[in-house]
RNA sequence: GGGCCGUUAGCUCAACCAGGCAGAGCACCUGACUCUUAAUCAGUAGGUUGAAGGUUCGAUUCCUUCACGGCCCA
């Protein structure tokens, strides 16, 4: 039994005091022909003429109930929202109402009937039948304070549901943020497409991937870091405008931006550079936060950002030299960029390559500030193994990042098409694996074969799903946007 | 991985600093009440204080270890 709890308990008498009287505690027979929102659409077509007569079925769960003896007034909730119930002992009859009695908060009743204004103003569902639909055995977090508790509120994320108006709210925002970013790309005739969770060689991004095995088959797969060289394959096989949102998965720390699974919007389109890709990111953004919130121009953590219009692009060099504050002469010497690394006490790992220091760099010195919509261009080569070099300047490629309110939103850039080339950036991947670096790049010759056929030319993108929802909807921590954020199990 | 903070009734929180019968509101239970809306009134009940150990006559309180979580840093 439950190590809880005398609430419990008493519910658990009171159910069986209703089985007894033969109360069907679970029916599923009740027909709905009402929402609450079909109700409040009704009185205002009626130009609050509607009268008691009127016939409304519908259901909900209890969230109050005030009761006076021998009637009650209980709010009710459905999907569409909240709606007032007045419950007489002579409308619905001395049975229903003595089973009424023994109903908590929190359990799902069906109501009949017409509406009426009360003495205050409300409009309200005069019950002429009332039915139970289900009955609750625990009790509802409380009325006031709510469910506040991280922690509860994660792990019983339906209980957070019901509580919390706000968290409501932005999950049905994350709703809208996938369905106008599938229409924006449906719009311009990209097609959606689905490639493997599973894959053989993990690519297309530095990262730790989760390791699953296939019984039938004889051999382990890894869980993908990104879907990036499936979609492109795609592009050789001729969709040349493609888009896919689906699930990531990295076996690295939980943190406030991280989540061990994680929603990625990837796009690709033949033809286009990483400029094109630019343009229509912004375009992108302007839609959805005009789709999601009404307006271009939102507010996240007390910072008003405006994602309207065209955003600000700048070198990554340049950015570091005029937000991060290190001098030009620097940013060609490593031994010299690592002193001052040191001076700043920024901790860089091990490496032989000046890219990835100038990549830490950026991280802690300018990212953090970058808070109105900012792309970064100009990366270098040995940081970007899937960019296309630069035509003037094969040290740097053709990619940008996005940055928005300090954290990176999207990562883009015009893709290697040249299969000696891309087999050159696996190699090279593959020997700083080898050199110690866990997160380099696997050789994945099946994907140099598909670019021996020919793709062509194209730009590519991805964007964090959940990081855009905690722009949209104002969150400080990825674990507000995922429905259930990953725990540890309890002892 | 490190630092700080938290874990007490179904929920939200007190009591801890300075050790001495663990408390409130809501929810629950009993009773009254046919226009309430954080309803009201009266009464009752509800606790392995996250876990284990230590100090003490006595530990929710002090100490140690562990578990889980939050924030910050890496």
């Amino acid at each position: 039994m439950d190590k809880t709890s005398d609430t419990i308990e008493k519910r658990r008498k009171k159910l069986s005091e209703l089985k007894d009287n033969d109360i069907n505690l679970f029916p599923n027979d009740f027909i709905v022909s009402h929402t609450v929102k079909d109700l409040r659409d009704a009185i205002e077509e009626s130009q609050h003429s509607i009268k008691e007569d009127a016939v409304f079925i519908v259901a909900g769960r209890m969230m109050a109930i005030n009761r006076f003896g021998k009637a009650s007034f209980i709010r009710f909730r459905d999907r569409t929202g909240q709606f007032q119930a007045y419950i007489r002992k002579d409308k619905i009859g001395d049975q229903a109402y003595d089973i009424f009695k023994k109903l908590d908060i929190g359990d799902f009743v069906g109501l009949r009937g017409g509406v009426f204004k009360t003495r205050t103003g409300e409009w309200t569902l005069m019950a002429d039948e009332l039915k139970l639909i289900t009955k609750a055995i625990r009790p509802l977090p409380e009325k006031f304070h709510g469910l506040k508790d991280p922690e509860k509120r994660y792990r019983r994320r339906y209980l957070d549901l019901i509580m919390n108006s706000n968290v409501r709210e932005i999950f049905i925002k994350r709703s809208r943020i996938i369905q106008a970013v599938r229409t924006f790309f449906l719009d311009r005739d990209f097609l959606e497409v689905e490639t493997p969770m599973m894959q053989p060689i993990p690519g297309g991004a530095e990262a730790t991937p989760f390791i699953t095995h296939h019984n039938a088959l004889g051999m382990d797969l890894f869980l993908r870091i990104a879907p990036e060289l499936y979609l492109k394959r795609l592009v050789v096989g001729g969709f040349e405008r493609i888009f896919e949102i689906n699930r990531n998965f990295r076996n690295e720390g939980i943190s406030t931006k991280h989540n061990p699974e994680f929603t990625m919007l990837e796009f690709y389109q033949a033809y286009a550079t990483h400029n094109d890709l630019m343009n229509l990111t912004e375009e992108m953004f302007g839609y959805m936060a005009r789709e999601v919130t009404g307006s271009t121009e939102i507010t996240y953590q007390n910072n008003t950002i405006d994602l309207g219009g065209k955003w600000n692009r700048m070198t990554l060099t340049y950015a570091l030299e005029t937000i991060g504050g290190i001098d030009p002469g620097l940013l060609k010497d490593k031994e010299k960029l690592l002193e001052f690394a040191s001076s700043k006490s920024i901790k860089i790992t091990k490496t032989k390559y000046l890219g990835k220091v100038i990549s830490k760099l950026f991280d802690v010195l300018v990212e953090p500030k970058l808070i109105q919509p900012t792309f970064i261009t100009g990366y270098p080569v040995e940081i970007s193994p899937l960019s296309r070099k630069n035509e003037k300047n094969s040290e740097l490629t053709d990619r940008f990042e996005l940055f928005i309110a300090g954290h990176e939103i999207a990562n883009g850039f015009s893709e290697i098409n040249d299969p000696e080339d891309q087999k050159n950036r696996f190699l090279q991947q593959v020997e700083d694996r080898e050199a110690g670096d866990e997160e380099a790049h696997f050789m994945d010759e099946d994907y140099i074969e598909a670019l021996e056929y020919g793709m062509p030319p194209a730009a590519g993108e991805g964007i964090g799903i959940d990081r855009v929802a905690m722009l949209l909807t104002d969150s400080a921590s990825i674990r507000e946007v995922v429905l259930f954020p990953h725990m540890k199990s309890k002892g």
